[in-house]
DNA sequence: CTTGGATTTGAACATTTGTTCAGTTACCCT
DNA sequence: AGGGTAACTGAACAAATGTTCAAATCCAAG
């Protein structure tokens, strides 16, 4: 197994970080010992301290890496277009990505509090970028009369936090594709912001 | 200090659950000791249990009090009208109910997978209950033709999600009332519903 | 002041926690 | 085959955990 790699590269190693995604996304990160997850990957507690250097480091990686990973995503995707032509591939992107990734989401919003203060402070600067981007959208769209909206930051908090819980009720298998899921919502915000 | 009261009631005192709930609430179930509970109230943890039978017990009769408080109040609230006139009663009702109790609204939104399967279970049906009100308004609406949704069910979950988001924001003392943050969102849920 | 019951302590319990590290094993290169 | 290094173990560490309980303390009623 490898180590350390870019510049501001994970500290912690991908095996690592995959059996520790899915032990605290299902029981906290309180919850989950060192030995859990080194018996996930079939080893001790002490060999895990090859590929990350405390518990604490192993949390922070991540959250970073989710949050790094949407950031560039969405990056990659965004396309310049009308208000409402980027609020609807903000939105269908948000699902998309987000149903994609129940795990690093799960964490993303529940371990920030088990975050230290210089962790959390990081991880807080990452998703105020992310919510900026549609903060961003909606100024624009209210701007040019696109949008009729009261408060673009409330309703920027708004929209991501009814778009975000589809997580909390979505499961594989279920009655609607996530195709239909993202049509519903978007129409569902597109209504919401007056259009 | 008294102990026991009513049929179905907590099994925990009141001054217990209250320092229990600002601890929870601010580092979370796991992290929280019985020591540093029974610090709160400036004792030891040995008398703890004269007040509650063990820390599980603790959690979910936290939780469970929220619920079914919740539940009551909005039985006492709710009056009939049209779908529309009920839609803005449970929206309002919702995000003031929400915007007094933080603690309490975090603990039962973050805590849940601590429950033991069996109390899960139980809050987790005092929650369809509460959900149900409003998918019974939007169901209602719809048949009416007041609203026009895809999907009362989606609808319902996007509903909740956006107005209990507002929990994850709002500081008291910050740029705007709550009477005027209850406005700005019952505008948004009202046009996403189309109407 | 004494009695009796409620309240709280303090110590003990068996586990479990994150983390370290000297020693062992496994494996690749020559 | 042999040597070197990367990977891993196993034991140990101090600290902390939830919970129990005999003993001490507190306080109000007689």
């Amino acid at each position: 197994m490898a180590r350390k790699t870019g510049s501001h590269a994970e500290t912690t190693g991908p095996l690592v970080r995959q059996a520790a995604l899915r032990l605290i996304a299902q029981h906290g990160y309180a919850a989950v010992s060192m030995r859990q997850i080194a018996g996930e990957l079939g080893m001790r507690a002490g060999a895990l301290y090859l590929y990350t250097p405390d518990k604490q480091t192993l949390l922070f990686d991540l959250m970073r890496e989710h949050m790094e990973h949407l950031l560039t995503s969405w990056a990659d995707e965004r396309r310049p277009g009308t208000a409402m032509e980027r609020l609807e591939q903000f939105c269908r992107f948000h699902i998309r990505y987000h149903l994609e990734r129940p795990d690093q989401v799960f964490i993303s919003y529940m371990e920030l509090r088990n975050l230290e203060p210089e962790n959390f402070k990081f991880i807080e600067g990452l998703r105020q970028e992310y919510e900026s981007e549609l903060m961003a959208i909606l100024r624009d769209g209210n701007k040019q009369g696109t949008f009729i909206l009261p408060d673009a930051r409330i309703a920027t908090m708004a929209i991501i936090a009814m778009l975000t819980g589809v997580n909390t009720w979505f499961r594989e298998g279920g009655r609607l594709s996530k195709e239909r899921i993202e049509q519903i919502y978007w129409t569902l915000v597109r209504r919401s912001v007056g259009a």
